[in-house]
DNA sequence: GCCGTTTTCGGCCCGACTGTTTTCAGTCG
């Protein structure tokens, strides 16, 4: 997919116009191109092969022949001239807090600032603060922002931080007078990281509010304290910002905060063209607030249906709601099982009980116990023996009067040369084979992709794990192609994981996205090494909705009978 | 640079906050 080097090149084209002081507007319409070209679920050059390219919303002319340039040549002449002109460390500077393209700009031809020790210096020296339009305030922030800068870690796992919000959710009902209280922003869009905590509250005792925010244990800096906002830094170092509004501009609020910004301005367009405005406070209808008590009310005033905010993206959702074809996205209520967790066969932590009690307490119909297969040693790969063992002792379980089954499953190695890391004869043994790739990440894309598609051939694989292998902060993807290994899941049936754990997710949301327009089964699994894990199935849930994924789009919504049906029929050539 | 059953030119989302300023530019979300 060329989709994500395309989307660099505008986005970075963008930067390199912000600080050259060009047309704002011409600066956003590169920026909305690169989102769009990074959301697209279908490759870039199949589009531009079939002309397509001034179909796609804000891309004209100029943008798609611009699309044709890279395609063909692999740069952007634009962008090579932009880098002659403007040194690319200064997009660097973008980064600190509090520093935009004009400050930098500023920086740049004043005092030569091409980096972020050189900004440290002349800030320390004094130099900042008698260049005009700055002071001695700029220049303490300045130095501030670099240091959180350093400090920052980037954007955190969703994992990571929405148990914390919860948390600090919980507390603050208990111990302060909210009426209303919701996580907003990109947790609640269930971005896959995020970079900050957005909570709104309704209440009768703002002001009360706010002092508990500030006297969280959890809580390390407060950066503001008003009435309506308060921000603070909590000591795992992330920022979260408290808002209180009034009921009525509740809805209005919700949905300002939970963006995305890209959605947001979509949306207020549309109030432009119906002579609304629409603000954090309400639509308003010149002086008079329309709406604004629930989000509903604010869609409705622009003609639009609700729109679940996993899909808040401006990716194709404020369309598909004109024109009533949202789709009916999958829930966690709808999910029945789940396809791979690990047991203390191999290398996880629970027994095969354990697992069956946990996935009760879940009213879960069916887990798959996908151990890890032989080669993989590190993670206690079972032999055939062992492998038999666990066969039996799953009988066993099952024989037993519960509604949840355990399904014998195995993660089955496809091993450097592409063969599978059982034989044939052992494979169609097992009810369900779900082949992943863990050794030689390095090997070129070539490689890669024919060991992914040989175990797609293998008549008893029935679905690929992690599929691109990436593990976020940890580890890029391996170089998969991606189209070849869709086109070949779509050719035999084969299922694709939506592998749940919360630094893998994997599948991601456009991945998915993509997938599921081509019909691809896709499944959900924890990938849990420890019991209390399987309660990761919802950030799985949260990738498929993502991926405008429906119930009939995932296999965990069937229940075991109807899965096992589905893995039989895989086997028999999926006829 | 995009876009138009009101427009092919003249618009382009909105408000809060901060700091440097005598009325506003820059940054942020």
């Amino acid at each position: 997919m060329k989709n994500k080097e395309i989307a660099e090149i505008f986005q970075k084209t963008a930067a390199l116009l912000e600080i050259k002081g060009e047309n704002p507007y011409r600066i956003r319409a590169y920026q909305r191109a690169a989102q769009t070209i990074e959301a697209l679920t279908t490759d870039v050059e199949e589009l531009a092969k079939a002309g397509r390219l001034e179909k796609l919303p804000g891309i004209g002319k100029d943008l798609a022949q611009k699309i044709l340039e890279i395609l063909s040549t692999g740069t952007l002449s634009l962008y090579e001239e932009l880098k002659k002109e403007v040194p690319q460390s200064l997009l660097l500077l973008l980064e600190v807090p509090g520093l935009g393209p004009k400050k930098v700009k500023v920086l740049y031809e004043k005092l030569g600032v091409d980096s972020i020790e050189k900004l440290e210096e002349v800030c320390k020296t004094h130099k900042v603060s008698r260049l005009p339009g700055f002071g001695v305030k700029t220049e303490q922030n300045i130095l501030k922002g670099i240091k959180l800068l350093k400090e920052k870690r980037g954007r955190r796992p969703l994992g990571e931080v929405l148990p914390l919000a919860e948390e600090i959710v919980s507390i603050l009902k208990r111990r302060s007078p909210v009426e209303k209280i919701s996580i907003a922003g990109s947790i609640r869009r269930r971005k896959e990281t995020v970079k900050d905590i957005d909570v709104l509250i309704t209440s009768k005792n703002p002001l009360e509010v706010m002092k508990k925010v500030a006297e969280l244990e959890l809580v390390e800096e407060v950066i503001a304290f008003g009435e309506t906002k308060t921000s603070v830094r909590l000591r795992q170092g992330i920022q979260m910002d408290v808002r209180v509004v009034k009921p009525e501009s509740w809805g209005a609020a919700l949905a300002y905060f939970t963006g995305s910004k890209a959605h947001n301005i979509r949306v207020r367009e549309l109030a432009l063209e119906k002579g609304l405005k629409i603000n954090e406070y309400g639509v308003f209808k010149g002086e008079k607030r329309i709406a604004g008590r629930a989000e509903e009310e604010v869609y409705a005033a622009v003609g639009l249906p609700f729109i679940p905010p996993e899909l808040r993206e401006d990716r194709g959702e404020i369309e598909a709601a004109l024109s009533g074809s949202l789709p009916d996205l999958v829930d966690y209520s709808d999910i029945l099982g789940d396809g791979h967790v690990h047991s203390k066969y191999s290398d996880g932590t629970a027994s095969l009980e354990e697992i069956l009690k946990k996935a009760e307490s879940l009213g879960l119909s069916w887990v798959a116990v996908c151990d890890h297969s032989q080669s993989l040693k590190v993670a206690g790969g079972l032999s055939v023996e062992e492998l038999f063992e666990k066969k039996r002792a799953i009988e066993r379980i099952n024989k037993r009067a519960s509604k949840t089954k355990l399904i014998f499953g195995a993660e089955v190695d496809i091993l450097s040369d592409g063969s599978l890391d059982y034989p044939d004869e052992v494979l169609k043994e097992i009810e369900f084979v779900i082949a992943a790739i863990h050794t030689g990440f390095q090997q070129s894309e070539e490689q890669i992709t024919s060991r992914i598609l040989s175990a797609l051939r293998n008549p008893f694989v029935h679905a690929i794990a992690h599929p691109t292998g990436r593990v976020l902060g940890e580890r890029e993807a391996y170089a998969v192609n991606l189209s070849v290994m869709f086109e070949a899941a779509q050719k035999y049936g084969k299922a694709l994981e939506i592998n749940a754990y919360y630094k893998r997710l994997d599948l991601n949301d456009i991945h998915t996205r993509a997938a599921k327009e081509k019909g691809i089964p896709l499944i959900i699994g924890t990938d849990t090494h420890f019991i209390d894990q399987l309660e990761y199935l919802h950030y799985g849930v949260a990738v498929a909705r993502r991926g405008w994924c429906e119930k009939k789009d995932i296999l965990n919504t069937l229940n075991y009978e109807e899965f096992k049906k589905w893995l039989e029929r895989v086997r028999k050539g999926g006829e």
